[in-house]
RNA sequence: GGCGCUAUCGUCUAGUGGCCCAGGACGUCGCCCUCUCAAGGCGAAAACACGGGUUCGACUCCCGUUAGCGCUACCA
């Protein structure tokens, strides 16, 4: 046991956002470390200069906030096994480089990019693996000492093992073995002083006590060269679950070009995080029973790496659509009424043109009809403002010759209630369609109609009596003129 | 090409040798409800990749084939 309790990190570059893969692979160690009583650890492998992108690592932290995720130990909340971004910890991996480089398991290769490329491509045209020929493993003691006191510069590769067999369990996919022929003289410390994934992941996992290693099935395959650093160091392995992929939908692994990865992206399109954390949950997990519907609270207490399926899973934006109606309607009224107002504004909607009781009765007339809060504003625009024009679909449908003058008789009895309510328009309505002989229909569509601009909506009745005698006559009134 | 992983309805999945002529959910379609649209209710179509074994018995175990994906950098 590399620790009594159970220690888990999450270990993303941070190259600008957060990818759904990423947010489903830090809730999975969130959620075992929570259900396991373990840390949660946030560790920024950042030894990519090439890739470093400002205030990355800021929005990343943001939006794992945004989705409840919150670490044990990273940075900004530091921890007892800081600093917890690689860049800050060079001096650690150099120290670890050269234990290696003394104990003879990891050797220095002045050989240049261009060499390496060339050599590689010979070996794929004569269709061998691409692989380091250890030119520089042959080097003389003299050779050597004269290559570094000329300061020419140099790599340090690990010395993988001759003909060894490497197994290691995975608690996803059980046992895993690779040969160690195949597995190349990994470069462990690049030109520039820096370690790659490799050293870094291993030294950094160690020193921090990480018991369980959780991440992306495109880490499986290199998991031997961890395993060779581990021995090589004389290190205790930690445990290993490599989680099934998020694949686009031709199945090929999630990436931009074939819809959004950011969980930015989400966000911001009107996503809940709970319905985004519910929905990546069950994409490589279940319950095992036929529940679907999950809090983080509820997913923290169910969750078990059992239960992690190993075949990759594709990322169905219609299940995430009807999880957000879900999670939506779970939300009370209040919370839809503050993000109903957030809403309004960005859409250049005054919220406090609107009262409270006005916005909260337009939330329970469209609460069974939205997905999103954005459904109020593009479903039914006519609570926030007349309409501007009138369905042709529904016109062509609903409005006959005598609408006009049906609606007339009905704006007449309407004015002549004092304070209406629900019912009392649906009298008024009911004695009008009597008087005048004709079916209720004859006069409840064209005032859809009047009222709403389209054909479709809550209960008329209900649309009525929340903008208001007022209102509906001024829109009666104003449909008549410009209808036909 | 090599190595590895994976393989149940279109999609997410249940299923750990008999309970399965395979269950649930999304989506699709139909019916009911109904002033419209939703929601809701009811119902339908829809899958064990293929071939060998093992076994009294395979979706479940083993082998092979095929397919998909991943990895194969001084990226992570």
């Amino acid at each position: 046991m590399i620790s009594d309790s159970v220690r888990v990190r999450f270990a993303p570059s941070p190259t600008g956002f957060l990818h759904v893969g990423g947010l489903r692979t830090a809730l999975f160690n969130f959620l075992f470390a929570r259900n396991t009583g373990g840390r949660f650890i946030l560790r920024i492998e950042d030894t990519d200069r090439a890739r470093y992108v400002e205030g990355a690592v800021e929005n990343l932290i943001n939006t794992l906030h945004w989705a409840g995720l919150y670490y044990d130990e990273g940075p900004l909340v530091g921890g007892d096994f800081g600093p917890y971004v690689q860049s800050e910890r060079i001096g650690i991996y150099k120290q670890h480089v050269d234990l290696l480089l003394e104990k003879g398991t990891a050797y220095r290769c002045f050989c240049t990019p261009d060499r390496l490329e060339a050599m590689r491509k010979e070996q794929e045209k004569n269709k061998l693996q691409p692989k380091y020929d250890r030119t520089c493993l042959r080097l003389s003691a003299k050779e050597l000492a004269d290559n570094i006191s000329a300061g020419k510069p140099f790599v340090v590769r690990m010395k993988v093992p001759d003909d060894i067999s490497v197994k290691f369990s995975d608690i996803i996919r059980g046992d895993v073995e690779f040969l160690s022929e195949r597995v190349d003289d990994q470069v462990l410390l690049k030109s520039d002083g820096f370690p790659t994934y490799h050293l870094a992941n291993v030294v950094d996992d160690h020193l921090m006590k990480i018991s369980h290693v959780i991440r992306g099935e495109e880490w499986l395959s290199s998991t031997p060269k961890h395993v060779l650093l581990y021995k090589a160091f004389g290190w205790e392995l930690p445990e290993f679950a490599h989680l099934p992929l998020l694949l686009n939908p031709d199945r090929s692994k999630l990436s931009k070009r074939q819809g959004d990865v950011a969980v930015e992206d989400y966000r911001d399109k009107g996503y809940l995080k709970e319905a985004l954390v519910n929905f990546v949950a069950l994409l490589g997990w279940n319950p095992g029973d036929e529940r679907e519907i999950f809090s983080l609270a509820e997913l923290e207490k169910e969750f078990s790496l059992e239960k992690v399926n190993k075949s990759g899973a594709v990322f169905n934006v219609e299940k995430l659509n009807w999880l957000n109606f879900q999670h939506l309607r779970r939300q009370t009224d209040g919370e839809v009424l503050s993000m109903l107002k957030a809403h309004l504004s960005k859409m250049s909607i005054d919220p406090s043109k609107f009262p409270d009781r006005y916005l909260l009765e337009v939330i329970t007339a469209m609460r069974e009809r939205v997905s999103f809060v954005k459904g109020f504003t593009e479903k039914s625009p006519y609570f926030f403002s007349p309409p501007e024009e009138y369905d042709p679909a529904v016109i062509n449908k609903r409005w006959k010759p005598q609408s006009a003058e049906y609606l007339g008789e009905l704006s007449e009895a309407f004015s002549k209630m004092s304070d209406p309510q629900k019912g009392d328009y649906e009298d008024a309505l009911h004695r009008t369609a009597e008087s005048l002989k004709v079916g209720n229909g004859e006069l409840i569509h064209p005032l859809r109609l009047a009222v709403s601009g389209m054909g479709e909506g809550p209960g008329l009745f209900d649309i009525v009596s929340i903008i208001g005698k007022e209102e509906t006559i001024r829109r009666i009134n104003s449909a008549i003129e410009r209808i036909k």
